[in-house]
RNA sequence: GCCAGGGUAGCUCAGUGGUAGAGCAGAGGACUCAUAAGCCUUUGGUCGGGGGUUCAAUCCCCCCCCCUGGCACCA
């Protein structure tokens, strides 16, 4: 059995959970069920990043303990996961003893084989905002911006990490290795980064700068920063299970793909002398720009609260179907409404319904056997067994929105041989042959639906199950048994009706 | 400025060196099992602008314009 394991990144405890991190952890989970699906053996990990200044101000600022901080808002994130349907193995935070021992074990390997050193770092600091400021960060005219206040010339000793020496071998790994960043152009972009020469990293704090995170094993004077801490949760969670790692991919937006990921990340592990995961997917963003404009009329859109209103399946297939993974998008409610209705109202939830009501009205609820192949019948077929050897190269290849279509299209051509066959009309015929390709047509139908909805299970679980039950039918464990074209469902016992994803009311006029 | 992605029907996008495609929206029609859903038909684009290569370019090359994102020790 494979081994597969699949991050998100984790996200920073500094704020409560938007539609960015939501669209992450379905992402990840919808490749983690379909990889399941495909018969690996997954391990998916979620998480949060506990330490770090942001956390620490924050604390004192509200007067308790980080760690009482960081509880209350991790529990905010960790909530969030099965409101998601989220199918995570794991969840670890950057406080938990099992990761701060890795950390420190790795630090003091590298420290050991010097490749981390200490030097003195001299720069502009601003005492306000207790951070270090950078050239750009000055005004044109060489002054420091006023949120700054005083600056002030200083010089502290911190630990280095030896990244710059690495450089050449990570352009041949990537080089060599030229899916290991998906999409492909992003890893070009990391190549057109490296092309400049890379600084060495600095990785610590002093204490009494900073106090709320893990001290270095070889100087407790210090405390490591960001990189070393943040990053290496994603093995620091496996260290202790074998066979999970190296079999990695790490989800993230694209926003922390340069340099983090795809460059201090690759060059840590190296040289940790540990082996390197095999790729990153960098997301897009969801955007939002209507946003503003409804917040000033008082309607601002969280998009969180569409699962409440229209369940968590129609909220992840949204994400799904729109987002060409990599790519930004916009986030609407009018776009959500127009794949919700067209898509899975009409197309899919209808053809449930009337599924259902045939069976009962004419077949008294249970499913005959299909007894004719005709033209119709035939059409179907193929196009279901095109469709499926479609689908699955196009998941392996996180072209979800593109495998939906398809899963849709399926669904629609399903709809249409329905009108094409008319089981009212055969109803209402005592030939023999009417009668027949009545039971064929009943069956075709269910059996159309059955595979359609297995298809998708990855994006709606929630959703193939309930349809799942409602056709009577209890699936086998090997979901790529489930996908052949076949009798299944002869003799189940249906539901009258369900109407899934109903209709919302009409839409109050917008502002004239 | 540099790099990357993108500019194709009202909207969202796919696409190929050789008569321009899909979905949604719009229009018309036949039907009635169904969530006033579904099905069929259909209007609609000089494929950002200019030049070049070619028998032929939306697709290749060059220039220009516009949009988005990134440009490190910051999560």
């Amino acid at each position: 059995m494979k081994s597969f394991y699949i991050t998100t990144a984790i996200d920073y405890v500094n704020g409560s959970p938007h539609l960015g991190h939501a669209y992450e952890k379905v992402l990840t989970d919808v490749i983690a069920r379909f990889r399941r699906m495909m018969g690996d053996r997954v391990h998916f990990l979620t998480g949060v990043d506990e330490h770090g200044q942001k956390v620490q101000a924050s604390a004192r600022k509200r007067g308790i303990a980080p760690q009482q901080y960081v509880d209350e808002i991790s529990a905010e994130f960790r909530a969030l996961l099965p409101r998601l349907n989220i199918s995570n193995d794991d969840f670890i935070r950057t406080t938990e003893e099992r990761h701060k021992k890795v950390v420190r074990e790795v630090l003091q390997r590298l420290f050991a084989q010097g490749e981390i050193y200490k030097a003195e770092y001299k720069g502009f600091y601003s005492t306000r905002q207790e951070q270090f400021l950078q050239e750009k960060d000055r005004l044109p005219g060489g002054a420091w911006p006023e949120i700054f206040g005083e600056v002030t010339e200083i010089t502290e000793s911190n630990y280095f990490f030896k990244l710059r020496g690495y450089q050449d071998w990570l352009i041949e790994f990537l080089t060599k290795h030229e899916h290991f960043i998906f999409p492909s152009y992003r890893q070009k972009q990391v190549l057109e980064f490296l092309k400049e020469p890379l600084n060495d990293l600095c990785i610590s704090r002093p204490r009494e700068r900073l106090e709320w995170g893990i001290p270095l094993p070889f100087d407790e004077g210090y405390v490591t920063y960001v990189w070393f801490d943040a990053l290496l949760n994603y093995y620091s969670a496996v260290a202790d299970q074998p066979g999970v790692w190296p079999a990695a991919w790490h989800v993230i937006g694209k926003d922390i793909l340069v340099p983090p990921h795809a460059v201090y990340w690759p060059i840590m592990l190296h040289a940790a002398g540990i082996p390197l995961p095999h790729g990153i997917i960098a997301h897009g963003w969801w955007l939002q720009s209507g946003a503003k404009m409804s917040k000033s009329t008082g309607n601002a859109l969280n998009p969180l609260d569409l699962v409440a209103e229209f369940g968590v399946d129609a909220f992840r297939y949204f994400l799904i179907r729109e987002m060409n993974v990599g790519q930004d998008s916009e986030f609407t409610r009018e776009q959500f409404l127009v794949r919700y209705n067209s898509e899975l109202a009409n197309n899919l939830g209808n053809l449930v319904n009337r599924t259902l009501n045939m069976t009962t009205r004419f077949a008294g609820g249970v499913l005959p056997s299909a007894e004719l192949s005709e033209e119709p019948e035939q059409e179907l077929h193929a196009l279901w067994a095109k469709t499926r050897d479609e689908f699955i190269p196009l998941c392996e290849g996180f072209q979800f929105h593109t495998a939906l279509e398809r899963a849709m299209q399926f669904v629609t051509a399903t709809n249409a041989y329905i009108e094409k066959r008319a089981p009212w009309k055969l109803g209402k015929s005592a030939e023999p042959r009417d009668q027949a390709l009545l039971r064929t047509s009943l069956a075709t139908m269910a059996e159309a639906l059955r595979l359609g909805v297995a298809l998708i299970q990855h994006v709606t679980p929630a959703t193939t199950a309930k349809i799942n039950d409602v056709l009577g039918y209890v699936p086998g464990d090997a979901w790529r048994d489930e996908l052949h074209w076949g009798q299944k469902l002869d003799g189940a016992s249906v539901a009258a009706a369900l109407v899934l994803f109903p209709r919302p009311a009409p839409a109050v006029p917008p502002k004239g």
